[in-house]
DNA sequence: CATTTTGCTTGCATTTTGCAAGTAATATGC
DNA sequence: GCATATTACTTGCAAAATGCAAGCAAAATG
């Protein structure tokens, strides 16, 4: 049976490690609208940025093969969901932090923390 | 004169337009080595995970384009340096948080939070 | 049960990344 | 002061990632 083949990592850096994992710039988007919510498959692609249905599949099958979120069979349904494991919920402090940093350094840049509609 | 040819932002949300700024494999690290001292273009790439000379003289630009980082000539010398700009310098909560993520979720990571002898 | 929506996959053009090599300006050693 | 080494980049090209549009079967809806 063959490992998933992990890319080999640049350094034992924690912030080179976490770059590894969410350094591109979809990843951390797919994990906010998880925080929001979202947890349907179609409705992140309604978030305003607008990713495109590839780049979703492969950011979710990466978020999962990484333990950060999960997909799931709601009882009683057929369809897969999505949500955050408790790994993932621990990017919020980082989430955040990236969050603060735009709204006071890049103008014109607004927060929306609830809960999206989907 | 033309403008400097800015992409156009992906949204108003601050996570997405920080990952404009940010978002990608290197620029963070690049930060990361300017916070532990970092200030001579070649003392970069000695960093462990070794960037490529055309992506570090791009991120630099960039950083500096965007007010993260500046350049400077110290007096009496010839050759540029770089430090982080006030804006940069509050990036600090937000590696710390990739760091601590890391550090926790990531095996075999280790922190080396002192500055590096260049 | 016909229609719409969802959750993807595929193909292809464009952009970004990575690697190696090259070069002119600066700094160093004698 | 001059030869040598180092620095701070640039350039060219191959490989990988991204972006866009279209397609499609399974699931949900009316």
């Amino acid at each position: 049976m063959p490992e998933p083949a992990e890319r080999p990592r640049r350094s034992c850096c924690p912030v080179a490690c976490t770059l590894d994992l969410l350094g591109d710039r979809w990843t951390l988007l797919v994990v906010r609208d998880l925080f929001r919510g979202v947890d349907q498959y179609s409705a992140f692609t309604r978030s305003p940025e607008g990713i495109a249905t590839n780049i979703l599949a492969d950011r979710l099958d990466e978020l999962v093969a990484n333990g950060i979120a999960e997909r799931f069979v709601p009882t009683g349904q057929k369809r897969a969901r999505y949500r955050l494991t408790e790994s993932g919920r621990e990017l919020e402090p980082l989430l955040r932090a990236v969050a603060d940093w735009g709204l006071k350094h890049i103008p014109g840049t607004e927060a929306r923390l609830t809960p999206q509609p989907n």
